[in-house]
DNA sequence: TTATTTGCAAAAACTTTGCATACGG
DNA sequence: CCGTATGCAAAGTTTTTGCAAATAA
């Protein structure tokens, strides 16, 4: 099975503590934008956030889901994810890992592999690397599902 | 030395035969778009290949650049290339190839490596893909420039 | 000649900003 | 309370589209 986010949801209590430690001040909006990132995997673009809270939360305004993103992504609380679209798509799991590109649903997914990450730090380490200081490998598997209907597995 | 795209610019006459080759139209606005790019390895947006060719092209308007990009991507004489900021940048370079993405300049640079490429074909064909076609692989490195003004090399 | 491509302008899609109000710490 | 965050609307970007005119094949 793909290995998504590993963790379990956690409570809005702890979105708060989270909020918090990260310097932010735990409002409403922002409880509820964590919440739906963490439950979908989905790597949602701001407006899909917008969809997701919209009917449970419908005084939150577009412009407050773009900042709260934004914020977000600044206090390093999630990551914005690689896209080929002209658009931000945003990554819930800041845990070093890959990610899996389906390209007939625009889908991404997490690949989790700490093997892999293992051998690519390796590899890269032998190279010489002159002026430049790594913050981050992925791999980014572009991949098209045979049969929409069934389940997608790695190993 | 980083190799970025290894091949030297092609003539017009060369880009002519290209288009035709892969079932387009070689119109003058295409050969300007496709010659721009070949020698540009920054990996423009359509705003950047625009403002690339305007001062020779003054007639070509940002529209056609738009359309032209995106044929060229249909007829996969480029790629769309990923990207964190949340706009369309191609590569002309469709070998299949690395990139490193610079941080603080927001630059992306071509990282060809095969063994590298090898490596992880080999690591990907040892775990069992269910219900999944691979397109391709490629490692984004997120780096920083420590410091500007002196070259950047690996190995 | 004919289907495709272009230029232009307008619309659509995506994102940011300014400012008065609300609210967390 | 104070300063940050929100809502709203408006402005700014980026990208697409429709249509008449131009042009490659």
């Amino acid at each position: 099975m793909i290995q998504n986010s590993i963790s379990q949801p956690i409570s809005l209590e702890e979105i708060k503590n989270k909020l918090t430690e990260y310097g932010l001040k735990a409002t409403h909006q922002r409880l509820v934008v964590y919440d739906a990132l963490q439950k979908t995997h989905l790597h949602p673009s701001a407006e899909e956030v917008y969809t997701l809270i919209h009917s449970d939360n419908p005084s939150i305004s577009i412009a407050t889901v773009y900042n709260t993103l934004d914020s977000f992504v600044e206090a390093k609380l999630i990551t914005r994810v690689l896209s080929e679209e002209g658009k931000s798509r945003y990554d819930f799991n800041t845990h070093q890992h890959h990610h899996i590109y389906l390209c007939n649903t625009d889908e991404i997914i997490d690949y989790h592999d700490p093997e892999l990450q293992k051998i690519l730090t390796a590899y890269l380490k032998k190279k010489k690397l002159t002026n430049l200081t790594i913050h981050e490998l992925q791999v980014h598997i572009k991949a098209e599902v045979i049969n929409p209907k069934q389940k997608i597995s790695i190993q």
